[in-house]
DNA sequence: CCTTTTGTAACCATTATAGTTACTAATAAG
DNA sequence: CTTATTAGTAACTATAATGGTTACAAAAGG
């Protein structure tokens, strides 16, 4: 399975998108994920380099880069994830027998239409979404 | 990422669904995956309990316990994937802030609906797919 | 200038996978 | 019945990724 990273980027967002007159700081957004502050700082390194979050150091994070129904799931997948390939496939197979030669050929293009429709489905709800779940 | 389970699996199945006149044994196998005969062993037995291969010992895999065709990448995967939850969820999140509270029971739904999606398309491929490849 | 906070580096612990050795028990076949 | 072969499994190691932690440099608002 992926990470939790894309969960616990999502409660990050969620809190900046909901955020009223807090100091939005990392050790603040840890303590409603319950976790420390520096795995927090990580992840929003990386939301701020995809340009999802605007921050600034003294300040802390000052808000989305974008409207909320602007940014999707698959926006932050990729923002944080690492390893996106759905399913693992062996390699160095012995190429001397059919099955071995031919496996990682035929398996690749099945398991990437498959990871096309994970991918279209985070695509399709926006930080909205959860966020309204919130209010 | 899913481990690489689901892929030795098919190639495992593959071989013994074009077997022809081999004996075939998990050294055999092996040979063709590239890999130690014991980590052959552990998904075959997977395999066998999920009723897909018939083996014994002695002789080794005897062959598949269905038509190729009635074998789906679903089965397959369900028999020897542990971890079947496609994104992790924290949890022990802080419950006075309300979108600790929330969060688990936002995104569960959601990731459920997404993975349904994974394993309608696992389901919709057959063994018999894969192997026409390999003819 | 000074205080706060980001942004990282450098660790450690835990877990899952993959690989390996070694053994038991089943069983086909003579 | 005996024997040789092989599945099945236990136990161990190596490796990699995740999550967590301490520590510190550098940015920047006031």
């Amino acid at each position: 399975m992926y990470s939790s990273k894309l969960s616990v980027s999502i409660h990050i967002l969620s809190l900046i998108a909901l955020k009223e007159d807090h100091p939005l700081t990392s050790e603040y957004i840890a303590s409603s994920i319950n976790t420390n502050p520096v795995l927090v700082r990580r992840l929003m390194s990386r939301l701020k380099r995809a340009d999802l979050i605007k921050s600034s150091t003294k300040l802390g994070v000052t808000g989305l880069a974008r409207a909320e129904e602007e940014i999707t799931l698959l926006d932050i997948f990729l923002a944080v994830e690492d390893n996106r390939e759905l399913f693992d496939i062996h390699s160095n197979t012995n190429h001397k027998c059919p099955v071995g030669a031919k496996i990682e050929s035929t398996l690749t293009p099945l398991y990437g239409n498959i990871q096309k429709g994970t991918e279209e489905k985070l695509a399709a709800v926006t930080l909205a979404d959860i966020t309204k779940e919130f209010k």
